[in-house]
DNA sequence: AGTTTAACCTGGGTGC
DNA sequence: TGCACCCAGGTTAAAC
């Protein structure tokens, strides 16, 4: 799923429906996700208060006055705020309901997702190597020519890995490249100072448009109150293959970077 | 150290 | 209809 943008909208439906709230019951069906649920996930948050919601990367964080839950919604996650008398279909593998008797609900068909519990003041190491995040100030241009200096690997890779900056998928690797008129195939190494200005600034503008839009789904991605994202009719590039560019009309190419599917207009990127 | 590859899992679509 | 195969918003660990 989920790229920032889709996760960034799951935070903001679901924070202010989950903060304040006591936690009555935790109910855990599928405990075999990416990694498994841990027995005390459930006790651990029983009677627990969630002050805020943030998101770091793709991660939200469930902070409490003593502890934190991290979930992430891996390719097909959700979170949805129901009433606690919803029944659970197929896949629903978390519940938390709350004493007031909303019931926040986690859905992930591959279960590729993840939900930790994280004890006092810990961090956990997987979000200890990560890159800045896209909107904030720290990201730029400058960042990812600095890092780029003499690699190899595609453009596109590049911007897709977490060390280097967190939260663009392959949805908006894709576009981002598009709107920079930068090649996704060309050496990251290979690519002057002011082209990636240029190419920072689009990820940082089709993060942001997407938020606005409430995310891309394409399948399995809703927001929390079960609505899709609207983004997927300003894709310009990401499930076009062999359709005309919007800005050229030639047709758009399709190749595989990196094990991911990749769009781009072999005229307006270079 | 950088880069590539296989693996985790279910479901939907396609082609025979 | 059925079956085999490919594809999908991610990420890690292991292999080159």
């Amino acid at each position: 799923m989920p790229e920032l943008p889709e996760v960034e909208t799951t935070r903001r439906g679901i924070e202010p429906h989950v903060v304040g709230q006591p936690i009555q019951h935790v109910h855990v069906r599928q405990p075999m996700l990416r990694w498994p649920v841990t027995d005390g996930l459930a006790q651990a948050l029983t009677g627990k208060v969630i002050r805020r919601v943030i998101r770091r990367a793709k991660y939200l964080l469930f902070e409490t006055y003593d502890g934190r839950m991290m979930v992430h919604l891996g390719m097909s996650g959700s979170l949805r705020v129901l009433p606690r008398e919803v029944a659970p279909e197929a896949h629903d593998h978390l519940d938390i309901v709350f004493a007031n008797g909303t019931l926040l609900r986690y859905r992930d068909p591959r279960r590729f997702g993840s939900v930790f519990w994280l004890p006092g003041e810990e961090s956990h190491v997987l979000l200890a190597s990560l890159g800045p995040e896209p909107l904030d100030d720290g990201f730029d241009g400058e960042h990812l020519y600095r890092l780029a200096h003499r690699r190899k690997t595609a453009v596109k890779t590049f911007i897709m890995t977490n060390e280097i900056v967190v939260g663009v998928g392959n949805i908006y690797a894709n576009e981002a490249l598009f709107d920079a008129g930068i090649s996704p195939v060309r050496q990251a190494g290979r690519i002057s100072r002011d082209r990636y200005d240029a190419l920072a600034t689009a990820i940082k503008d089709v993060l942001s448009r997407a938020i606005l839009a409430g995310g891309t789904t394409l399948r399995d991605f809703v927001r929390e109150d079960g609505q899709p994202g609207y983004f997927r009719h300003d894709l310009r590039v990401y499930g076009r293959g062999g359709e005309d560019c919007v800005r050229c009309n030639t047709p758009l190419r399709e190749v595989r970077v990196g094990q991911r599917s990749t769009v781009y207009c072999a005229t307006c990127q270079r």
